[in-house]
DNA sequence: CGCAAAATTGATGAATTTCAATACATGTGG
DNA sequence: CCACATGTATTGAAATTCATCAATTTTGCG
């Protein structure tokens, strides 16, 4: 079904910032970290992509790729070079899903620049809980996931560390929200972590010890 | 040289997020900020644009701004309507001006990313001055400039408060780094700048109180 | 089985937000 | 032109969130 195909192990790289883009590769199988190196030297992970979507199509009109890929688990993907990615730019409709998909990232993007810009640590979590788990039920699976990145990943991902992120996961479970054991991830109640997203104050306190709902809102209302 | 013109006062909207993009705006005059409004109604700076960058550029084909475009100070710009500007995108070394633009633009945006996520309130704005004094200074300006836009514009744009904003220009001016009255600023030491830019410590205290260089290195070396 | 890496949990401290009060600037109408 | 009103900026003190440091625990792997 694909030209050719690559195999890669957990940790493997894909292909790297700044290296000239010669393909473009749908991801069939396992996941993806994408990473940022800014000139300084400072890394961040700006997305993870999981099977069935594509990689490496940022790179606008083939030039350098903007972000390293590294395979979180092993992983397999289809290669389509840059130049058959061409003839099919010209199908108005493969052009129109392209384009899409590549709209659908920024936007991603720049929801977590907003995100990591102004919200807390507790709704940045919840918010890529609940994303992760949308583009899970997306594929069809059950209701139960596994986080195939490390805490630290996700950390990286979320601006914060990955004690934070640790912390976090307890609290959201003690809540009753998730369940997680390690890397196995199951959303208890959607709904709540909805409203953690939208508003940190309905997390509850680390015990029990304080108070629900203080009246302080957060940076920024709708 | 334009076949027609936007005039714009201070605070007014150039496009909304969300509307369809019939054109792009080459800006002439002034400066604009680009905010962008996540689903949940969280808004944050995303670029401020200033006089000779072009405007709009980021909808892919034809389709909704992604961001909104609110001039800082009286503005004129351009008006390029899309049909115009897919004719000039044949010319190919058009198209790789744009592409190019396009390239820095999502560089920066990510390089903002990582700037909010991982790096220091004082590394943030250090950034943003360098970047702004930059410009500036490609566009043949004087070593002293306008800030067009408000601290609390600043303080969204860097994932801060408009106080930390202030103090830190505060501080900044005190270690000598800079001058600043209200809108009016003077880069004095711009390798002091950079080296705050590059290493948050580089900063004296708030006082004269305490020693400079702490041992911990930021979350992130190089 | 044991070692190394990853994750959890706790205690502490620092950076930044929040709240609050004041100063400064800008524009408006008398 | 001044006085006033309003928005914007500065500065301070207190509170909060999160990072840092540190000690275990758990897991995965050779």
């Amino acid at each position: 079904m694909c030209p050719s195909r690559i195999q890669l192990r957990a940790g493997q790289l894909l292909y790297q910032q700044g290296r000239p883009a010669l393909a473009v590769y749908p991801l069939r199988k396992g996941s993806i970290k994408n990473m940022f190196e800014s000139s300084l030297g400072w890394r961040q992970i700006t997305s993870f992509t999981l099977a069935g979507d594509v990689l490496g199509l940022e790179a606008h009109d083939s030039t350098a790729h903007t972000t390293s890929a590294i395979a979180l688990q092993d992983a397999s993907c289809c290669v389509v070079p840059v130049e058959s990615l061409r003839m099919q730019m010209r199908l108005p409709e493969f052009r129109a899903m392209v384009l899409d998909t590549l709209r659908r990232n920024t936007e991603r993007e720049r929801t977590l620049l907003v995100a990591i810009g102004s919200m807390k640590a507790a709704q940045r979590l919840a918010m890529l809980l609940l994303d992760l788990a949308g583009e899970h039920g997306r594929r069809g699976g059950g209701d139960s996931l596994t986080l195939a990145m490390s805490r630290n990943d996700i950390a990286s991902y979320l601006g914060l560390t990955l004690e934070t992120v640790s912390r976090l996961l307890s609290r959201f479970a003690s809540a009753g929200l998730i369940t997680v054991r390690h890397k196995l991830l199951r959303i208890v109640d959607q709904g709540g972590l909805a409203a953690v997203y939208a508003d940190a104050s309905h997390l509850p306190d680390p015990h029990g010890t304080a108070a629900r709902g203080t009246v302080h809102a957060s940076r920024q209302a709708a």
